[in-house]
RNA sequence: GCACCGUUAGCUUAGUGGUAGAGCGCCACCUUGACACGGUGGAGGUCAGAGGUUCAAGUCCUCUACGGUGCACCA
């Protein structure tokens, strides 16, 4: 019997090893009545750390969401894993050990062993933290971007991506990536932050016979310049188009070839820029349309290469710069400095200054090449998924920052220097030759013969965890899951990783599978605080979901964060609102008191000839009932759960419980049996409408009902019609 | 520079053309036999500002202000 006060503590526990021993997490064991799939898998949480309260937010919506279709009859499936997320993973391990990775240059397999040890202590504990949330996955397939399994998916899909020509190894002298100093790999454009900062623009000529004047916030990149650039329109310098000069920057030798190119603004600084084609993106595209050498003088610890003159050689950027400013002041080179606004591009994980430079053997999947036999480019399938509607995004307003993105996307980077991760199954026979020609095998296993050795490079983590929703049914295996549950029903995720990760999957799925990956996004917010800060663990408002459980119980939590949070709007979370759905609990279970204790000898499933008054309740039951079965349909939990909030309190319990009370007491059998039983079906309904919002309690309860032939587990009770 | 979003009661917000709604908080009263983690009653809004469309605008359009986000540029 229920008594006191919801005992949140006392229950939790209990009921979810009900479920887990019921076995209908798992699809393959639910009721025959659940016939049509549905499918979500879980974006795998990063084993960086514990889970926080954006974690509690994406378990809190999918559950509800699996919870709900598992009532409608669907045969309901959510997969759950984690991912390694390679750089992440290994820059926290590295910061928090306080450990180079250069004491371990020969031991990589001891240091992986390390970071992977350190991996699956967080993955254990957000295992368990997923529980605490109620979270009703399917542990039976639960799986990690480690697995052999998913590896071997990651194999194989660089190998098809290779086979076609969609991944490629670039070209080392023109293909200048961004090189994260500070964490010694490469990364990607989207894993730059830029940092506004006032930065200097130095107006100068490289030397006193130099006839043209330039500008650079970068004095120390000049080194490695083989032309100016300036607009042909530009009359100041239309009559050196196409002459070359010898230069003397310090004491470096230059030969600096005038070109004219478009992109050139004539109003920024003197109108004249130094071409620098190994340290700029944009100037080794131009020396590529203007055939220009390229000379790298920076190297990959941002310190000045021997290539270029005595005075900096060995020095870092910015001391070399220092040095060069000087040296141009005393030989009155220097024209002009002043001070400009710059965007200061930074690596997002290691907080590392981003040098572009110029690497050889680096792959990169090319998102503008047309895939053979099917004439259209990664980036256009990427468009077409979303246009074409297979794939809607909600809140709609996502669909136009998508293709913003996709149209601006460039070839993505995927070779990393790190070593926790899946290593490229690319071979080669050391040493690799100067320049950038290289003989290599991509291939499952070492090829046949002697000398070959295995890249050291490893993948973006995205390149993993793009295969995810395919990966985790089995694929590249015809498997009865991918059979059945792909494509995936809903993916539901936070909107900071659209670009990251849905927009990868959607670009894996099209090429690998030609198919979508799943045919809605569901975005939700950001989790911030109650002054509307972004929760972070430097503003110390950090909040442990596992704490505010054990403190309100897991029903409040997810109540607090899914009322009033509409799709993609980011939410706040208080202690006030934990408390408000605390109480709630204890509402429920109160209220859960008085119809129990007013049950006796009530069946029902005999419906008794009911007062006038109660028909009517009955009638508005059944309204509500449609209404919220529609919010549900349409994603707007946010909505459903206030509406059945408002509705079990301030109608049931504040209205007809109150005026029930007297019918029970009548002295009519009819008026009281047709009042006790109305009651109970109202607050069997409501449970039943509550479970996937708050499923421990409304479970709890459910097992205690006094209601013949009822379901084991309130999970695969039908959904009220 | 371009784009997107937001601005409604003290706070968090719903409301996608028809008389301003909710939760929390606040005030007053009530220890009534489910519940004080409760009940009853109540105060509180010129819906950021200006203009327009309409019989009718918080809701549609234009502009402005403020706040936020994304992207691009970054010589």
């Amino acid at each position: 019997m229920l008594e006191g006060q919801y005992d949140s503590k006392k229950v939790e526990d209990k009921i979810y090893k009900l479920w887990e021993e019921s076995g209908f997490f798992n699809p393959d064991k639910l009721p025959a009545r659940h016939k049509k799939p549905f499918s979500i898998v879980l974006p795998p949480p990063n084993v960086t750390g514990v889970l926080h309260m954006g974690s509690a937010l994406m378990l809190a919506i999918e559950d509800t969401m699996v919870r709900y279709e598992r009532m409608k009859g669907k045969k309901a499936l959510w997969i759950p894993g984690t991912d390694h997320a390679s750089i992440a993973t290994e820059t926290k391990f590295l910061k928090e050990k306080k450990i180079f990775r250069n004491d371990y240059m020969n031991k990589r397999d001891e240091f992986i062993s390390m970071v992977n040890e350190y991996a699956l202590q967080n993955q254990s504990q957000i295992l368990r933290q997923m529980r605490v949330m109620g979270a009703s996955l399917d542990w039976s397939r639960l799986k990690f971007t480690l697995d052999k399994d998913h590896s071997d998916t990651v194999t194989e899909a660089f190998i098809q991506m290779h086979k076609a020509g969609i991944i490629e190894m670039g070209t080392g002298l023109f293909t200048i990536i961004n090189w994260d100093v500070k964490g010694q790999t490469v990364v990607n454009d989207d894993e730059i932050e830029y940092q506004a900062e006032k930065a200097k623009l130095y107006t100068f000529r490289y030397d006193k016979n130099f006839p043209i004047l330039i500008s650079t916030t970068r004095p120390e990149t000049k080194f490695g310049d083989t032309a100016v650039a300036v607009n042909p329109n530009d009359k100041r310098y239309k009559n050196f188009i196409g002459k070359t000069f010898d230069a003397e920057f310090l004491s470096k030798k230059l030969s600096i070839k005038i070109i004219g190119d478009p992109s050139v603004d004539q109003n920024f600084g003197t109108g004249a820029l130094g071409v620098t084609p190994a340290h700029s993106k944009i100037d080794a595209e131009m020396a590529i349309r203007h055939n220009l050498p390229s000379y790298q003088v920076i190297n990959e610890y941002g310190k000045m290469s021997e290539n270029t003159s005595a005075l900096v050689t060995g020095k870092k950027t910015v001391e070399a710069r220092d040095i060069i400013v000087n040296y141009l002041k005393e030989q009155n080179l220097l024209e002009k400095e002043e001070i400009i606004d710059q965007n200061i591009p930074r690596a997002q994980r290691s907080g590392g200054i981003i040098e572009p430079l110029p690497k050889r053997h680096q792959f990169f999947i090319r998102v503008n090449k047309k895939i053979p036999g099917k004439n259209k480019t990664l980036k256009e399938l990427m468009i077409d998924s979303v246009k074409s509607g297979k794939i809607e995004i909600l809140p709609k307003r996502f669909e136009k920052t998508y293709f913003n993105w996709v149209e601006n996307l460039r070839d993505w980077s995927i070779s990393r220097q790190i070593w926790y991760g899946h290593r490229l199954p690319v071979w080669y026979k050391p040493p690799a030759p100067e320049g950038d020609a290289l003989d290599y095998v991509v291939s499952k296993t070492k090829p046949e013969g002697e000398g070959w050795e295995q890249f050291s490079d490893t993948l973006d983590t995205w390149f993993s965890s793009g295969l995810w929703p395919f990966s985790t049914l089995g694929w590249p295996n015809s498997t009865n899951d991918l059979k059945q549950y792909f494509p995936t029903s809903v993916l539901e995720t936070a909107y900071d990783i659209l670009f990251f990760w849905v927009a990868r999957m959607i670009l894996m799925s099209q090429f690998l599978l030609g198919k979508v990956p799943f045919k809605t996004v569901y975005l939700h917010g950001l989790v911030r605080d109650e002054q509307n800060r972004k929760i972070s663990k430097s503003l110390g408002n950090n909040i442990d979901p596992v704490d505010m459980i054990s403190q309100y119980g897991a029903d409040a939590i997810r109540m607090a964060m899914i009322v009033g949070t509409s799709v993609g709007n980011d939410s706040k979370v208080s202690m006030d609102k934990f408390k408000a759905y605390r109480n709630f609990s204890n509402k429920i279970w109160n209220a859960g008191k008085f119809v129990l204790m007013n049950a006796d000898g009530i069946d029902i499933t005999k419906k008794p000839k009911l007062s006038k008054e109660d028909a009517k309740y009955l009638v508005e039951l059944n309204k509500f009932i449609a209404k919220v079965t529609k919010q549900m349909d349409s994603f707007k939990f946010y909505m459903a759960s206030e509406e059945i909030y408002h509705y079990f309190w301030h109608v049931f319990c504040d209205k007809i419980i109150e005026e029930k009370k007297r019918d029970i007491l009548s002295e009519d059998i009819a008026k009281r049996n047709s009042a006790k039983w109305l009651l109970l079906e109202i607050y069997a309904t409501c449970l039943q409408l509550l479970h996937p919002f708050m499923p421990f309690i409304t479970e709890e309860i459910y097992q205690q009902l006094p209601i013949k032939n009822k379901k084991s587990c309130l999970i695969i009770e039908e959904w009220p019609k």
